[in-house]
RNA sequence: GCACUCGUAGUUCAAUGGAUAGAAUAUUCGGCUUCGAACCGAAGGGUUACAGGUUCGAGUCCUGUCGAGUGCACCA
């Protein structure tokens, strides 16, 4: 992982309120730390009853020279001779821990009431950020978008929410890379010229599912090709034909030029369609095409300067001394390959934005290319190269085997999102016929649908494959996407039913009144909800951000079952469970919205 | 051959070097005349692939072995 060049804030009250006091009391025992190291070392408890925050003692074992045990009772000594802490009912010593726990009034101020206010979705948790490039969804045109795509989109997606709320939403810049030039498509224009009926192809033009066309039309001219390559005659007729396109394609004019201009649009047409329907915007485009030219150009100049070196014909960069082979650059023909462009990109991203760190959401097969273009760029003199992150993530496969649109066999993503919507529709919406409109029925499908599909997608750690068998998928019990945003559905029409408007609304939190169990568990659990943002963004990990929100929906399912709001002993409890819910439903609602997952009223 | 990633319950997955390794699913049992059952509760299910090492402490770090996947010079 590239350096820290930042600073992180301490950003949570409770843990906050108890920094000074353990400095002091640590200072009697005689150890000096900073108030930074306390709040780094006050975690969670394996569960609430134990208490709402614990101090682990381990650090000052050894420069004490006592055993972390004893460290703990002599510093909760030390605490307790200072007087008592604001909002502190008791202090335990469990081993090397010390146990601390809150009343429920300072729990709920500083979760429930700060939720409310949004205080707790505004706060400040980094300084000196550095400025960021996330590049991710790298599609080439002529080729269809299928599940595997997905969960590159959905991963980069989330990670730039993530890192925009941690780090300032004006130091995060998103790019995206498709490849619109190359064999792949110079195969699929051979195809569609060579083996499809002319007056299909007229049809494909007022086709609004003419970018999913040439998508297939892609794997027909792989397997076409494939079969022909057997036959030496037409091996070297089809070789000369794609040279031919790509020349026509590379000169700009030409029957093919025209096609691919056309086609082109056909394809960019299908993806906007995807990024919409995600909710992806990218700040910048980086066009294949449009690098391709400049990177070759660029890369011999680097060549002049005697920054690169000349073998077996062609140009590149030995990196044997790092355990990386080659880096090559330039082909014994002169041209240029994918490395060659990436180096041209990224020396556009630091220029183009000033970016200071440069993150790529790129599949694992990708891991030596981005290692050699890194290690190629500090040697070219990018200080920036050292900031330069590769994230990495393993693919999507079938049951019976690696996807390939080379083969054809693919899910498509709208196959997907179809299935899942009606999938929605027959198994759950269909309850609600008679009172819902068919377009209130069709929006909540789509919301569900991206909840599983996108939640599905981010939930697994990076580097684990998914296999997606689209029976599992259509599952949608127990941890899902739906499953937070019907808790979110749950509390929207409780407070409805108790006449408040929406999740907004203010209350004072005075005495002991959110003291059961599954209240206390859900409010110490709120208190962790900026703390898994910052992780799930410093990390790149928004599959953490997944379990927070799991567990959130749980706990709140705990405590909807186990503490009614319309029966609460007094009208005051009434109030403040009606508080606890709606700052759920804002953690809840904030923390999907973090993964680009939409909430639905009722579902 | 070398490099990278992974190996945790029947299955799919969690777990900043920290307390008794947790969920989901499947199986079995229980809970709607009740604020939404897309829910909640209970039970069984584990030598964290194996062997060493580092330390107060290892599923996590290091070394080795085994197994799975992916890369490794003119494709992207």
């Amino acid at each position: 992982m590239s350096q820290k060049n930042y600073k992180t804030l301490m950003h949570e009250p409770l843990r906050l309120s108890l920094t000074q006091p353990l400095q002091k009391a640590l200072e009697k025992l005689g150890v000096m730390v900073t108030l930074e190291e306390i709040y780094a070392a006050l975690v969670e408890p394996p569960n609430a009853d134990m208490g709402h925050l614990a101090f682990g003692c381990f650090i000052f074992a050894k420069t004490l020279k006592k055993s972390p045990a004893l460290v703990a009772t002599e510093l909760k000594a030390a605490l307790l001779a200072a007087g008592s802490v604001d909002g502190v009912i008791s202090i335990e010593v469990a081993g090397p821990y010390l146990n601390i726990k809150f009343n429920s009034e300072t729990l709920a101020s500083n979760t429930v009431r700060k939720a409310l206010s949004s205080e707790m979705f505004k706060v400040q948790m980094v300084s000196d950020a550095p400025k960021t490039m996330i590049e991710y969804s790298q599609p080439n045109t002529h080729k269809e978008l299928h599940v595997g795509h997905m969960r590159n989109l959905c991963l980069g997606d989330a990670l730039i929410r993530l890192l925009r709320r941690s780090f300032g939403a004006d130091k995060i810049i998103s790019s995206t890379f498709p490849g619109d030039v190359g064999t792949h498509v110079a195969k699929c224009l051979w195809y569609i010229k060579n083996h499809t009926d002319p007056d299909v192809l007229k049809q494909k033009e007022a086709d609004p599912l003419r970018g999913e066309w040439l998508g297939r039309m892609y794997s027909a001219a792989n397997l076409k090709l494939e079969d022909e390559e057997k036959i030496p005659e037409l091996f070297e007729k089809n070789k000369a034909a794609l040279t031919e396109i790509l020349k026509q394609l590379e000169a700009g004019s030409g029957e093919y030029f025209e096609l691919w201009k056309e086609t082109r649009e056909w394809s960019i047409e299908l993806m906007n369609k995807v990024y919409q329907w995600a909710g992806v915007e990218f700040d910048r485009w980086y066009w294949e095409s449009e690098v391709d030219a400049e990177s070759v150009k660029t890369v011999k100049k680097y060549f002049a300067e005697g920054k690169l070196v000349e073998s077996r014909g062609a140009v590149g960069l030995d990196l044997s001394a790092d355990d990386l082979g080659f880096c090559l650059l330039l082909k014994s023909d002169g041209t240029g390959l994918y490395a060659t462009k990436d180096i041209e990109l990224a020396r556009r991203k630091f220029e183009d934005f000033k970016i200071e760190k440069s993150i790529y959401v790129v599949d694992l097969r990708q891991a030596l290319h981005f290692k050699q273009v890194f290690k190629t760029l500090a040697h070219l003199g990018f200080e920036q190269a050292q900031n330069c992150y590769h994230l990495q993530y393993n693919f999507v496969e079938l049951p019976d085997g690696a996807m390939s649109s080379r083969k054809g066999n693919i899910v498509p993503l709208t196959t997907l999102v179809d299935k899942m919507k009606l999938h929605v529709k027959t198994q759950y919406l269909s309850r609600y016929k008679d009172e819902w409109s068919a377009d209130e029925v069709e929006t909540v499908a789509d919301m569900v649908a991206k909840g599983a599909i996108k939640y599905g997608m981010i939930r697994q750690d990076t580097n684990k494959k998914i296999v997606f068998d689209m029976d599992e998928w259509l599952k949608l019990d127990g941890e899902s996407g739906p499953f937070v945003q019907y808790s979110c559905a749950r509390i929207n029409s409780l407070l409805k039913k108790f006449g408040q408007k929406s999740w907004d609304f203010s209350f004072d939190f005075k005495g002991e009144l959110l003291t059961h169990p599954s209240e206390v568990k859900l409010m110490q659990h709120l208190m962790n909800f900026n703390g898994t943002v910052l992780f799930s963004a410093e990390n790149y990990k928004p599959s953490s951000m997944c379990t927070y929100l799991y567990e959130t929906a749980k706990k709140f399912n705990v405590f909807y079952h186990d503490c009614s709001v319309g029966n609460a002993e007094s009208e005051e409890l009434k109030q403040a469970r009606l508080a606890l819910c709606a700052a759920t439903g804002l953690v809840l609602s904030h923390g999907l919205a973090l993964l680009g997952i939409p909430v639905p009223d009722r579902m």
